[in-house]
DNA sequence: GTTGAAAGAGCATAGTT
DNA sequence: AACTATGCTCTTTCAAC
């Protein structure tokens, strides 16, 4: 179990989250400690993995991914690994999660337009053992951020 | 409109997706360049909006936030701004998409546990306008990953 | 696009409190 | 856990090609 965060590790997490390219320097300068007491601590949350690892995030028009769908999958549920491996293998596949009330898993896939949208169903539904699946379409993505240290005391 | 990406670009954003912390250096000798050029590839992929940003992930369960859950919104879609912004002002929502069929928002909220979960569902559907929620929670979630350069030529 | 050099910034280490 | 000192690495900015 990783140890409880104080307030300096919290603002060293919301800054990295918010830029994680910035020098150790410039993080000790707004948490006010120097710069060895800074990279010890940031280390720590590498280690104790608080954090999990540092992301550059691409627009989705610039890498030809500026369709959005959340697809329901329903498949056999005793070829969970098979299906996750597959799943785990098409970069157009972001996100898998496991949700109750409908023996199904939520998708969310991004990809080139509604042509390959279709390209990629074809691919999730030639998996041995997928049954069915049900694609919801994004029109438009409000915003999306990363997860934050404030996710749970807020408001 | 941002240039077309070659195959340099590609690798670049491929390497920093994974790991953004990496030195200019390092970036260099995978990619068979010389730190200047490779510099300036870098500077020019975030001046052109390519690289919206750089992110630490953390560890949901180390900030609090391992209940995951979707929320489809029902709500005035003539009170669109007031809904974006108390959603933005939200840190337990982190994704906001607007979705085809329904005439509804799908969010995705990441909390503490299920009493937590009540209170931001409190919190959401006191926001005017709003007129239901339906939520599904996630039991697990097999894997989540950013937005990659492969999303669109994959398997 | 390259190399090479020089100056400054940033980082890691060691030693102290 | 924190600090200061120091040496080393990395980046940046030139030049010339």
């Amino acid at each position: 179990m990783s140890r409880q965060l104080d307030e300096v590790d919290r603002t060293i997490l919301r800054e990295m989250t918010s830029d994680a390219r910035q020098t150790i320097r410039a993080l000790a300068a707004t948490v006010g400690l120097s710069e060895p007491s800074v990279r010890d601590r940031l280390q720590r949350l590498e280690r104790d993995g608080v954090i999990t690892g540092y992301h550059a995030a691409l627009d989705p028009a610039s890498v030809d991914a500026d369709t959005t769908a959340f697809v329901a999958l329903r498949f056999t549920m005793s070829a969970k690994a098979e299906v996750n491996a597959a799943l785990a293998g098409d970069p157009r596949v972001l996100e898998v999660h496991e949700v109750a009330g409908e023996d199904c898993y939520w998708l969310k896939v991004r990809v080139a337009g509604t042509g390959p949208l279709a390209e990629t169903l074809d691919h999730i539904r030639a998996i041995p053992s997928v049954t069915g699946t049900s694609t919801t379409i994004v029109l438009r993505t409000v915003f999306e951020r990363p997860l934050g240290v404030d996710a749970s005391g807020p408001r």
